[in-house]
DNA sequence: ACCACCAACCTTACGACGTAAGGCAACCAT
DNA sequence: ATGGTTGCCTTACGTCGTAAGGTTGGTGGT
């Protein structure tokens, strides 16, 4: 048949990018090997021509994101000169970051379970100390920016409390009753939802702006180190 | 027979403490109800007259680990009396938290996969937040605060690059060439290897020494809300 | 003393998972 | 034509979480 004709072979790439979308779409508890073949219109067994196991799968899949991130990182460079401060050349690449890792929520946890660091990953690394470096810093406070930033240039949304997206938010499903004892229990923290909440103007995410708290962090490291640079 | 008579019946408290016991020792991909039962002289099937299922374990193991981090906590703050300043107090806290996350080196990703947020650190956090606002934190700061803190109350040693503990420090496993080609590469990264390498006073962890860098970030932040506090 | 009851534990079985081993069909250079 | 290579499939094994139901030893009421 013209079907058959048309089926062009699968690839690494191929695969890795419908892993990449079978997990956008249903999170990495979905990604199995007979879903994914299932995905590519193909027996599980298959998809073992391009990868040699499971794990490397999901190697080559955080490898993909990291090299979507390292290029919005290089391709925001090109389109601003050299003409940036470091600041904001870091601020504006974090930010990347995190428009990228939003669409790929399962990013950090599956990051966090490899045993071997992305390639792509050190090269990304490499940049950012190399603005550290053109900007100043010395070797010592270049590294310790590093881990001050932390997972800051992956945009990580750790965001422990973030999650409750899924199942509504958290007064929804609270009584009345449960909400008076939480509050005596937890009074510090209703106090201060209780202020919080009436300028929220971003409810999408409860009463927090990950946004606009992202921002807050990045600048106050970026801050605090520029003042040690001095 | 004397031992069948000994043996005391399984509890939640008992599993879960097995469980922790057994994540700690071969890491969460061995925490199977199978496994977990052997350990505990019993069949898998046992573990669902106390639990409802593994989700329901998962939870209790954190939760566990939670409550532990929350004592530590609690208990320091009794030993030094109401005199602390704020940032001395909440450093103590999340160092102590740290101590914690070491030996429970899994708790991170198990955390990340949780659905939902065990209560006791919602309580915990509270405690975090009763300390900023009687400092003299607006409410809005603190909340900021709490976001820029991210994990550091939990311990995190989120530490993309430390993994490497499992498989020998990096330059055991790589070639001579390989190493004059990463050079190429990560010139800023090999640079800053090579001066940072001389000094290093703990070679457990490779060339990067967790505490003090944990430390470096955790006094930036504080220092940096201090600011804004003012 | 008896017996009904129940909590704690065990046995068996099912479907889904990752993957080892081998088969088959189409294509290519000779 | 032919023999090898590539790309995909079939079958099967062991392990996982867990549904369903069986066994047992101790307890309280009569």
């Amino acid at each position: 048949m013209a079907a058959k004709a048309v089926r062009q072979p699968l690839s690494r790439e191929r695969v890795l990018a419908a892993a990449v979308a079978l997990a956008d779409a249903e999170g990495v508890k979905a990604l199995t090997m007979r879903r994914l073949a299932a995905d590519l219109g193909v027996e599980a067994m298959s998809l073992y021509h391009h990868l040699p196991a499971k794990e490397a799968l999901l190697d080559g899949v955080v490898e993909t994101v990291v090299a979507e991130i390292g290029a919005a990182a290089v391709g925001g460079n090109a389109t601003n000169g050299g003409d940036e401060d470091w600041r904001t050349r870091l601020r504006r690449q974090f930010l990347a970051a995190r428009q990228i890792m939003l669409r790929h929520p399962w990013m950090p946890g599956l990051l966090g379970s490899r045993r071997t660091i992305p390639v792509g990953l050190y090269a990304y690394y490499d940049g950012i100390v190399g603005t550290l470096l053109g900007a100043g810093f010395s070797h010592r406070l270049a590294h310790r920016a590093m881990h001050a930033l932390g997972s800051l240039p992956l945009g990580f949304a750790q965001e422990i409390f973030s999650p409750s997206s899924a199942g509504g938010s958290m007064e929804d499903d609270v009584a009345e009753a449960d909400l008076a004892a939480m509050a005596e229990a937890l009074p510090h923290l209703t106090a201060m939802v209780a202020t919080e909440i009436h300028d929220v103007t971003d409810p999408t995410l409860g009463w927090c702006d990950g946004q606009t708290e992202f921002e807050f962090t990045l600048d106050l490291i970026l801050g605090g180190l520029e003042r040690l640079r001095a």
